[in-house]
DNA sequence: TGTAACCGAATGAACGTTCAATCAAAAGAT
DNA sequence: ATCTTTTGATTGAACGTTCATTCGGTTACA
């Protein structure tokens, strides 16, 4: 009899949703509690409800970005395909995500470059490890990739990427699909085994 | 008579450096100006004698360290060698100006992810736009570069090395001059011209 | 003597967090 | 079916703390 059914859990999402918001225009410092439960339709002690603090709040926004991140990265992926193929579609789907969802890239930039990643270290989405790590593990033990050090390689790909959504967004210019795979080109031809 | 000689601006600088330091450890919410003052060896009161609000001194902060930057990476860069050999020499002294100086690679990302930039983005070093965005333009107009939009260039390029930075801090891994050099080539063989 | 640098206690606003009270709905009892 | 009890989500005013900023006074120096 596990009621997790007709409602609930609804005011927790809609806790996340608006911290992500607010965060893009405010950040951390500048966004208080009070706003965040005025933006979400809810009183602050219910915040507490649902979250221990202010520090978990944002600890459970970045995993369940993640989540979100990686659910879209993987559309359509399909491992019997060429390598180069999935790879390409698992960076166009995630170039979508950031611009389609900029709060989300402006949230995960911030988390990334904030004491939180130092202090907890072990907080990522296990959907994250399991499929994506899985994934450049595999383009590296089958000799897909240039002979560098593995871990700088998902760094240096998100580096990209990342670069080319803040510019589309910041710069109102709309890349075509075209557009977008050049720049996934630059990527490739950085990387790829010569 | 313009005085800037004996001693004076010392405390300015102090501040800054505390600050700088400071941020890493604690974020900009976390490090309150009291705290500032304890580590210049200052009195809070004398941090508004230079600045105008805790606001300012980070946008300040900003552009002293991307000042410093600059400086580093101008090192031995000579306009009579080959396109190429300048292109590794800024990036190689970029490098080393990141894993050198790891607080400010920290605070010039957090910056940059920040509602800051958004809200100020004439804020920037001039000797930064005046040298280093002159380089890339030059290396557009005479056909060095693939033909991307010029303005992913940049931050194409910093995304690279800024991880590339980021994983030998976090990870205690000491490139060697080759590796470095290796990653460049990453960048390299991105985006020159095939 | 006058000016600029400097100090640090005082101030007042803002904030995270708590908690006693309310309410709706589920479970249990008859 | 009806009433009673229990549960837990929800509220928002109140609390205590923290913090950026101010300001009256002190020191250093020209």
């Amino acid at each position: 009899m596990n009621v997790q059914s007709k409602d609930n859990y609804g005011k927790r999402v809609a806790v996340l949703n608006s911290t992500l918001a607010l965060l893009k225009e405010h950040g951390f410092h500048g966004t208080p509690i009070s706003l965040i439960a005025k933006h979400a339709g809810v009183a602050a002690g219910t915040i507490y409800h649902y979250f221990d603090s202010k520090e978990t709040l944002i600890l459970e926004l970045y995993v369940h970005v993640k989540d979100q991140l990686v659910k879209a990265i993987l559309v359509g992926d399909d491992p019997e395909k060429p390598f180069k193929d999935r790879f390409f579609n698992l960076l166009i789907n995630q170039f979508n995500f950031y611009i389609e969802n900029e709060s989300a890239l402006f949230f995960l930039e911030q988390y990334m470059s904030s004491p939180f990643a130092k202090n907890y270290p072990e907080k990522d989405s296990q959907l994250f490890i399991d499929k994506v790590v899985t994934f450049f593990h595999y383009g590296i033990e089958n000799e897909q990739f240039k002979n560098i050090d593995p871990r700088l390689l998902a760094p240096t790909i998100k580096g990209t990427l990342v670069a080319a959504a803040t510019f589309q967004l910041s710069e109102h210019i709309v890349f075509s699909k075209e557009d977008i795979i050049q720049v996934i080109n630059v990527i490739w031809d950085g990387i790829k085994r010569q």
